[in-house]
DNA sequence: TGCATTGTT
């Protein structure tokens, strides 16, 4: 980097940040309303200061903890990082963080860091958070699952502990509608009501907070573009040709398209005059590994623009200072979970208004920017204002599950931010019902339900780890738990395809995907723990796999909390068990492709003459994703753990073969309504 | 036969 060069200061000294101006009134509207809302741009200084300020006022009296919350592990670390920095404390004494498997916190802690995933956890152990004076929750407009479902809970909270403080940060949108769900409560009573406006209580006040950002100017196309990805180079060589410097952000939808995009640029760099400055394309979404993502923070050579063709990754999750230029495509990939056939699809929709300025504004973190619309200004206006929240659009078993070990039993009376449609809180609970975690009135059931609850996996898997004992298979299927919780990250990706095939091979098992990942693993603890080399030399991703390694043992503390007996003598691949029953004469790897079966007879599927799969109903045609064992094997009846709908196919991964007759052993109430 | 956006416990 050029030492001449003065480098724009995104940190302020705190006492310049805009929030400074607002640190009394702040903290006068949360001694006084129970809920506060704060509107603050990027740069505002909410998240970083605003803990300090409720600090240094006396909110951590008598050992009392500030939470804040964030949607992302990095966002928890790194402004933990930042505010322990400031305060000059050491990480983990003053100022601490917690995410999933990283507790950097301690007795002395008074402001804490963390996810609003964690934090619902810690409610399941601690239901009234009685430890926090104030909960912070950051980015409540991102409308993820668990932040609504937090926010919920913490309305729920406030009516036992009315001094708590809740602070909830959003964008301009949606102030009002969190002002409203607070303010708006059906079940308190007329009298305490009218008692409320007699003391000019109020629930909550919104507390806007000028931001830091550049202006940007907006482009819409004149007609509407037939092609957007020729649109989109056309565009970069546009504003190569014609604009001042600064580096170049392009919005597609996924991987594919990026590649092809960054081909079309590298086609026609040959075009450009020998004199005129370079171009420089680079991918960035999330299935690349961490260094392969490094490449776009890096500084350009001289006279060279960087060109970053993304993923929405970069909409909010991954920030890249030098933005000057946005091209936006207009669309993006949204995850929709159908409750008729259980089926998440994926597919590139539009985005909302509030999409389309957070990608605009990317453009104007260090001087004033330009955005390119891909789409005509009409279609802008037509645009929805925001995207459908998550809790709208998923595959709710996991949510209500939760829930229901919150002590929330009544799902239908929930105070929702938004409900999610009825279809999807009565297929989570069917699929509740079928796996013994609720019983016939929808209460959780003991001791099953409970620690399906408790276990950190989606409902099916964790019913297949806790029947894992009566199979002989537990040491087995904590690998194959932790395993699939990777959800397809176990291989990397590289350029030459055929290798990676080659290399996969030397773990396949008959059986399936499940085995095959089982000996993965075991091959990863006994011959490349700890070697990134021994990874990359069997296209594994060594950065996953010391992931699962977390994941397995945190289960299996869980299941020793739970009084299960662990113990870690592996059985080979055809040992017979020394199990009571008729289990005992089988061998292992029956047992775990049973115990699969007891937890995924909902995804239950045969496969058909030409190679394709049929759902038990026959309705369905599924295919065998490329990744999967059997996408050139033959089987008959399979039980998978992933299935995903993307353009005009239905994709199931993690494949295992097992007996038709097993589904009605350990299905029979299922398979009996269906038939 | 040919591939999944992004998060999190």
């Amino acid at each position: 980097m050029d030492t001449d060069e003065f480098i724009p200061g995104l940190h302020q000294p705190a006492s310049l940040l805009p929030i400074a101006q607002h640190r009394a009134s702040l903290l006068y509207v949360i001694e006084t309303c129970p809920v506060t809302i704060i509107v603050g741009q990027t740069g505002s200084g909410k998240t970083t200061q605003l803990p300090q300020y409720l600090e240094q006022a006396g909110w951590c009296r008598d050992g009392k903890l500030i939470a804040i919350t964030q949607p992302r592990r990095v966002a928890a670390t790194t402004v933990a990082k930042r505010v322990a920095s400031e305060l000059q404390c050491p990480l983990g004494q003053e100022v601490g963080y917690s995410i999933r498997f990283e507790d950097v916190t301690s007795a002395a802690t008074k402001i804490k860091f963390l996810t609003d995933g964690l934090l619902l956890r810690e409610a399941l152990v601690d239901p009234l958070l009685s430890r926090y004076s104030v909960i912070m929750v950051d980015e409540a407009h991102e409308r993820s699952l668990s932040s609504d479902v937090l926010l919920g809970i913490l309305k729920k909270i406030q009516k036992k502990r009315p001094e708590l403080r809740i602070i909830i940060s959003s964008a301009t949108l949606q102030a009002d509608e969190f002002l409203h769900f607070f303010e708006n409560d059906n079940a308190i009573d007329e009298a305490e009501k009218a008692h409320n406006e007699e003391v000019n209580t109020q629930t909550g006040q919104i507390v806007k907070i000028e931001g830091r950002a550049f202006p940007v100017d907006i482009h819409y196309t004149t007609n509407p573009c037939e092609n957007y990805l020729e649109r989109a180079v056309q565009t970069i060589f546009d504003i190569h040709s014609s604009e001042p410097e600064g580096d170049v952000l392009l919005f597609l939808t996924g991987r594919e398209e990026i590649e092809t995009v960054i081909e079309m640029i590298a086609d026609r760099i040959p075009s450009l005059a020998n004199t005129a400055d370079r171009i420089l394309p680079l991918p960035l979404y999330a299935g690349l590994t961490t260094e392969q993502q490094m490449y776009v923070f890096e500084s350009a050579p001289g006279h060279t623009r960087k060109i970053i063709c993304a993923t929405n990754i970069a909409e909010a999750s991954v920030t890249i200072d030098g933005i000057v230029y946005v091209i936006d495509c207009g669309f993006v990939k949204l995850k929709a979970y159908n409750p008729s056939t259980g089926i998440d699809t994926l597919t590139a929709t539009p985005v909302s208004k509030a999409s389309a300025t957070q990608r605009a504004g990317r453009a104007g973190r260090t001087k004033p920017g330009k955005c390119y619309r891909l789409y005509t200004e009409a279609s802008y206006s037509r645009l929805a204002e925001t995207t459908v929240p998550e809790i709208q659009r998923s595959n709710l078993a996991p949510t209500i599950l939760q829930l229901k070990a919150l002590g929330i039993d009544n799902i239908a009376r929930f105070a929702f931010l938004t409900p999610p449609p009825a279809e999807l809180v009565t297929r989570a609970l069917e699929l509740l019902y079928s796996l013994g975690a609720l019983d016939e009135y929808a209460k959780l059931t003991k001791p099953l339900g409970i620690r399906m609850a408790e276990l950190a996996l989606e409902p099916m898997l964790a019913k297949c780890l806790l029947s894992a004992t009566s199979f002989g298979c537990l040491s087995e299927m904590l690998t194959i738990a932790a395993m699939t919780s990777l959800q397809g990250n176990v291989w990397f990706t590289h350029d030459s395809k055929k290798k990676e095939e080659n290399a996969r091979w030397k773990f396949a098992v008959d059986q399936g995907d499940h085995l095959t990942l089982l000996n993965v693993y075991q091959a990863f603890i006994t011959k490349g723990k700890k070697d990134a080399h021994w990874c990359r030399d069997h296209f594994l991703n060594f950065k996953s796999m010391t992931r699962a390694v977390s994941i397995r043992n945190q289960l299996r503390r869980y299941l020793e909390r739970f009084g299960i007996d662990v113990s870690e003598s592996l059985n080979t691949n055809n040992d017979v068990l020394r199990v009571g029953g008729e289990q005992a004469t089988r061998p292992v790897e029956e047992n775990i492709r049973r115990c699969l079966t007891s937890g995924y007879f909902a995804h239950a599927a045969r496969m058909a003459p030409d190679g394709t799969f049929r759902t038990v109903d026959g309705k369905t045609t599924l295919h065998a994703h490329p990744s999967s064992l059997m996408f050139n094997r033959k089987a008959d009846w399979v039980v998978f753990t992933e299935v995903m709908e993307t353009g005009d196919k239905i994709y199931i991964r993690d494949v295992s073969k097992i007996e038709k007759s097993w589904l009605v052993e350990y299905a029979p109430e299922y398979y009996r309504v269906r038939s």
